[in-house]
DNA sequence: ATGAAAGCGCTAACAA
DNA sequence: TTGTTAGCGCTTTCAT
């Protein structure tokens, strides 16, 4: 029941070489001799050796893990995003540390110093604030940091996107298209990057329709479910509530219809929606939600393979990487004061 | 741009002391004056010393990490799971490698080896096989490991699991008093605990209430919504196809639901449904699926206290811990035959 | 209460 | 091609 570890000095003396001999035919390096390299590996088999990563990390001075920092696992929007990280770590042969930071700064920054203690290769991560981003940290001990979802201002540093900003005015003029007049948004803080873009694409595709922008028709808070609900409860208490909403992510989508129900209103009946990201019941929702399909495998993917890649060469161009999302057009806008 | 790393022999040189001083005072051993304890802080604040937990691993040979290894975190059901398994571990001050297996037994084994050669803490798992689960390596190696969700037959190991057998039971026998006989079920393969204790359930809620068990009506493959689509349209297909399904997971449902809309038929009016497993959308279909809702969040948290108190103390008695779903009855499994 | 020294398991110069 | 040796950064005896 006392499990005696293995080690290279046991699987040397087995095959009788030198424990350089069998680090060499471990990391398969081409300079060892048939008859050498047959016995180590038969001692390994026979001892059942597993390699000490630890202590190779310690001695080669990095490891072969990622940190990964998100938000919130539980949000399905960082679901798919996870699953391409680790999906693509695992293709490289890297381990990835899971890390929700909830969009608390303190836990970032705790979980910033761990990556570093653990000496990293690497790190991906959805920073809670664009502006005075603790990565900072991370640079100055040289661990390469790739943003992703939300980008990190003054900090220079590889980052993949999607074009809120595009996105939002599109889904907000296909509002106004249908005849909306009374559109309002319920956001994020403005701290947050993508918060802040789609806010900016929903004003500016209301002036550039001529369309005064109403105070009370814009609501941000922490973006979860029950701000969503909150905000859009509120708003459609108003003497003149807003006929149609701009629901910036997922949750607070899910917040809003909770509203809707409640107050007993139909899509798009008597209140039209567009909103961001997919929600994998869109389709059993009636009618279907028009909505922004953000990439967030894609996001993943290619965040994680940006971060190799530096890894590898920490001299390469430091990439921004601007992905477009998709948008569905479906009946949740329509606007039943036209024909 | 050349990050030196500063080390414990860097502050120790700064604040006039052995490294082995240094050492005491990061790990709070209560016999250092307070005169060096001091200088030892300022040196470390001064020049921004982050410890070397990768060799501080190496030196004790334990590190504080768990790894988990689960089919796939993309999954609903594995996502409160994971969230509380990090959520637990952050509170104990361990990170969390994320690995998922996807159902295969291979790339379960792989984890499992590099699990060991990081020389986790401990490991929390969804085995993918009951018997003959190669979980035993880590036993070999010392490692601790607590099985969750799923069991792992003749292997003395931590478990926390769902009572699928009497779940499964409830829900068939919930058909049978709304006046189903045909009623038919699509499952995982029997290698999985869930599925096979799920298909037990249901076998036996029949025979006890003397409903014959038709073969026709037990799919079994992977437990994925494709298959729960294929089986479901196939079974439709029928000369005599079932009133009334039980869907043991989530995505089999989700597959399901596709088949049925396809179909044209509406639930309960045409088919009748129940299922495991909550799905966060289920308030929007209509009518409300009965399902029965696992407590995943407690799952992870249970697992992962379980696998940490062990880690504290290996001689503890190995405990299994059942915790039970809980069923809601809503209007998917109304008979129309009936009054 | 503090320091000196050894060593965790591995890899990489350097020698042979 | 292989072995010898040193050392990555830390903790922990054992002295003092």
């Amino acid at each position: 029941m006392v499990p005696l570890p293995v080690t290279i000095t046991d699987v040397a003396r087995e095959a009788n070489v030198s424990r350089a001999t069998v680090s060499r035919v471990i990391s398969r390096k081409p300079i060892t001799s048939e008859d050498v390299t047959g016995r180590v590996l038969a001692a390994i088999e026979k001892l059942g050796y597993q390699p000490n990563l630890v202590a190779r990390s310690l001695r080669v001075q990095q490891s072969k893990i990622i940190g990964l920092i998100i938000s919130d696992i539980q949000n399905p929007f960082y679901t798919g995003l996870v699953r391409a990280v680790e999906d693509t770590a695992y293709k490289n042969n890297f381990l990835v540390f899971l890390c929700n930071s909830d969009e608390d700064i303190e836990k970032e920054i705790l979980y910033l110093k761990l990556m570093i203690a653990e000496k990293v290769a690497g790190v991906v991560i959805t920073p809670t604030q664009e502006r005075n981003n603790p990565s900072r940290m991370l640079l100055e001990a040289g661990v390469p940091v790739v943003a992703v979802d939300r980008s990190i201002k003054d900090l220079d540093v590889d980052s993949v996107v999607v074009d809120n900003y595009k996105v939002a005015y599109e889904l907000v003029e296909h509002l106004i298209q249908d005849g909306h007049r009374q559109i309002a948004i319920v956001s994020g803080p403005s701290t947050i990057t993508t918060s802040r873009e789609r806010l900016e694409g929903y004003t500016q595709a209301l002036s550039d329709h001529g369309l005064a922008v109403n105070p009370l028709f814009i609501r941000q808070g922490l973006p979860k479910e029950e701000f969503g609900y909150r905000a859009v409860r509120d708003m459609l208490e108003l003497e003149q509530p807003p006929a149609a909403l701009f629901l910036v992510n997922n949750l607070l989508t899910l917040g809003a219809l909770r509203a809707i129900r409640e107050k007993g209103l139909r899509i798009p009946d008597d209140i039209a929606l567009v909103a961001f990201d997919d929600i994998n019941w869109t389709s059993f929702v009636s009618p279907p939600l028009t909505v922004a399909v953000q990439p967030t495998y894609e996001l993943g993917r290619r965040a994680t393979e940006l971060l190799i890649n530096r890894i590898n060469d920490p001299s390469i161009a430091i990439e921004r990487q601007v992905i477009s999302a998709s948008v569905f057009i479906q009946k949740s806008c329509a606007n039943h004061l036209l024909p």
